[in-house]
DNA sequence: TATCCTCGAGTTCC
DNA sequence: CTCGAGGATA
């Protein structure tokens, strides 16, 4: 790299060149972590553009560009793409790393299914093309849109593009009306080198290329672009396309596109594995990267049977190749605080090429797995004596996350030390405290900790939370640190326009602000000041409160003031649910130590005799909640009533419009609104299954009988449950009623 | 009390 | 994407 002028020293014609260069610099990296299509600058290294770039416009206020990157906020959203949300869901799929993995997958299926004794059931098993993912959609046989996988539910429309790509038909025939085929755009390898050799820019990797290719602004540049299709799957159709995975692949044929030929139709995991090493031998020889081989369960009533987990569905798996692994020295392990105060361990690394991309960070979890053994001294899992000035292996789990496979210990430094984990926090001094029974360190300086407060920020403005456009980790960082225009907690963000029209000094005439991002920023604000309740929950940041358990809370209590109040009135309970569990732990100690068996049921009965009913009611309605239990109905109790975070919260609330209860659950179910229990042994479906049946419904499945129970569904043998609801006068209905009634 | 499943939290690179 | 642990269940 040339040796920079000193800004002061540039003539005027320099710095217009040198203006031109850094502009085009920062907007390719701009588009680089957009697009994922190139390599990217380090932050340190698009820090030191930005800064330079700002220092010379300082200097030279008259030469300032149209386009100046400092009127740009951070990573523009520089897409020429609009939005497209898909009709169905993109999936992901969950992982397989092992015959095992793969063996569970089948039981796991036969297990919902009620299956366990039966014949081998049929599964197809394909390549996994490691491209990028893409809907398209089809009306009445026309090609009307293609769109990339984004979030999984909302892409971007690539449709111009997509139509330049030889394998995707603009129109097909004899097919439903309204169909989207999903499938893998990649690239071949010869296609890949042909494409690097002919200059202009070097891709990666064939994925990167095909990525780059299919996000061009120009079609015409797209369709010089070899790219290539196949389908694996399909969204909304109006009318089936077989009854099975295997009959809708061969209809996708048909239909003209193309589909991977080394898929297979295999009874049971044995077959599956069987096909997959044959597809791992011909690996080297097919020419496209596949990363592993995906399995599916043919018949396709049972995959609807099966359903979804959050994200996945549970009739596939993809089964992953092992990961490419490669050789570096730890140079140092670093010390990074979250926002719960968990102290994580983070290796720095000697950059490293793993499998096309270079890592120089590696997650080391926390200090039994630095020490390669637990607190007992037992080795644990994974875990291995890591020491800073190791030589250590390198690979990406999942193709992601970098993690350390092995230590060579035979080129160990002479005096290299175990790693001492550090019992204060690196950021404010508190004492970071590891609990008996707790893999993590904590800073314990709570809302004195700035690195807490920052990591609580991020999240509160983070996706499924306030998710405020214009405000992103970087924008957090700067509004932390800064004297005009401080955000030190949530409800700074609210007063920030008030704020900056007061001030002398206004955000458009900052760096990185122009009068378009900082109007938009303040607009993106004063949107959220209407906000579902699930997600202001979920904002705040307690732990053990996720998106899910911060949906269920909200259902329950449909208003924030309701939720507060209950949390107000549960608090002797939470604090006597804490005290318990200390006195517990402490008096297992002792009895372990005296060799005698402890005494916990006493003492925890005492503690909660000294409640009021109020708090005990209040307390048992919220373990009542599925999914709630005593561990985060603890955590949200003692979060909600400390003075000073309540305190800190109720500003917020102040400043907030509305936080809009959850839309009730749409009456199409029958049993919208009831509370529905399982007992004893339900002969034509499992348990599992029955639960999902009756979510479907509108129905909450709780696990206890209580007052509040709606019907009790018993099957075979059901024992107390069917007692207890009898005496509460809870409706009991046997297995045929419940067929009847889920039928609807 | 033990076991299974799902969620939460933390992390990397693009 | 993975690990740990909370929560539900047998």
């Amino acid at each position: 790299m040339p040796q920079e002028t000193p800004v002061d020293s540039l003539t005027d014609d320099q710095a217009i060149a040198e203006l031109a260069r850094l502009a085009n610099l920062i907007d390719a990296a701009n588009r680089a972590y957009h697009q994922r299509d190139a390599p990217e600058l380090s932050d340190a290294a698009y820090d030191a553009l930005k800064r330079r770039n700002t220092a010379i416009e300082a200097r030279f206020p008259h030469l300032k560009r149209a386009d100046s990157p400092s009127e740009q906020v951070g990573a523009a959203p520089a897409d020429g793409f609009g939005k497209i949300r898909h009709a169905v869901r993109m999936l992901s799929l969950a992982n397989a790393f092992d015959d095992q993995d793969v063996v569970e997958f089948d039981a796991r299926i036969r297990r919902y299914l009620g299956l366990d004794d039966e014949a081998a059931l049929a599964y197809t098993a394909e390549p996994k093309i490691d491209g990028l993912s893409l809907s398209l959609r089809y009306e009445n046989g026309q090609l009307v849109y293609a769109a990339t996988r984004g979030d999984g539910e909302t892409g971007e429309d690539v449709t111009a593009n997509a139509r330049t790509i030889g394998d995707i038909p603009a129109r097909i025939t004899g097919t439903p009306d309204v169909i989207e085929i999903r499938g893998e755009v990649y690239m071949t390898h010869q296609d890949f080198s042909a494409l690097n050799a002919a200059g202009g820019r070097s891709f990666a990797n064939p994925r990167n290329a095909a990525a780059g290719s299919l996000r061009q602004l120009d079609p015409e540049i797209t369709r010089a672009r070899p790219l290539r299709f196949f389908a694996y799957a399909w969204g909304v159709q109006s009318a089936p396309l077989g009854s099975t995975q295997w009959d809708s692949l061969e209809r996708l044929k048909t239909m003209g596109f193309s589909v991977n030929p080394l898929t297979r139709r295999c009874l049971g995991p044995k077959a599956l594995l069987e096909h997959y090493r044959h597809i791992e031998a011909l690996r080297p020889t097919l020419g496209y990267d596949i990363d592993g081989v995906v399995y599916k369960l043919d018949d396709l009533d049972l995959q609807e049977r099966l359903g979804f987990r959050a994200t996945t569905p549970r009739w596939a798996i993809a089964h992953k190749f092992p990961a490419e692994t490669a050789w570096t020295r730890l140079e140092a392990i670093d010390i990074q605080v979250g926002r719960t105060g968990a102290l994580s361990p983070v290796a720095r690394l000697a950059p490293v090429n793993v499998g096309g991309v270079l890592v120089s960070n590696a997650t080391l979890h926390n200090e039994d797995y630095i020490a390669g053994r637990n607190s007992q001294g037992e080795p644990i899992r994974d875990g291995r004596d890591i020491r800073i000035g190791d030589w250590v292996q390198i690979y990406r789990a999942g193709d992601v996350i970098p993690k350390i496979a092995d230590v060579d210990l035979a080129r160990r430094p002479v005096d290299a030390k175990p790693f001492r984990f550090p019992d204060h926090c690196p950021d404010c001094g508190s004492a970071a405290v590891r609990e008996p029974g707790d893999s993590t360190h904590r800073c314990t300086g709570g809302l004195i900790c700035p690195a807490q407060a920052i990591e609580k920020l991020k999240h509160f403005v983070s996706r499924g939370a306030f998710d405020i456009e214009g405000l992103g980790a970087r924008q957090i960082e700067m509004f932390f640190t800064d004297d005009l225009l401080p955000v030190r907690e949530p409800v700074d963000i609210f007063t920030l326009a008030a704020r900056d029209a007061a001030n002398l000094a206004k955000l458009k005439n900052r760096d990185g602000f122009g009068d378009r991002s900082a109007a938009k920023l303040f607009e993106a604000i004063e949107a959220r000041r209407r906000i579902p309740l699930s997600r202001f929950l979920f904002a705040l940041g307690i732990r053990h409160l996720g998106e899910v358990a911060a949906g269920d809370l909200a259902r329950h209590f449909g208003r924030w003031q309701d939720l507060a109040s209950a949390a107000d009135l549960a608090a002797p309970a939470a604090a006597c649910q804490i005290a318990a569990d200390a006195a517990e732990l402490s008096e297992r100690a002792r009895a372990a130590d005296e060799g005698r068996r402890p005494e916990v049921k006493k003492t925890r009965d005492a503690l909660w005799q000294g409640l009021s009913p109020d708090a005990r009611a209040a307390w048992e309605d919220l373990i009542g909640i599925e999914g709630v239990g005593a561990v985060l109905a603890a955590s949200l109790v003692t979060t909600l009533t400390q003075p000073k975070e309540r305190a800190s919260i109720d500003r917020l609330v102040a400043e907030l419009i509305e936080i809009v209860p959850p839309e009730a659950r749409g009456d199409a179910g029958v049993l919208t609104g009831k509370t529905v229990v399982f007992t004893g042994t339900l002969t034509r479906m499992t348990r599992a299954e029955a639960k999902v049946r009756a979510e479907a419904l509108g129905a909450k499945v709780a696990g206890s009988v209580s007052a509040r129970t709606d019907f009790l569904i018993a099957g075979e043998g059901a024992g107390s449950k069917a007692t207890k609801a009898a005496a509460l006068g809870v409706t009991v209905i046997d297995e045929d009623a419940w067929l009847a009634m889920s039928r609807g």
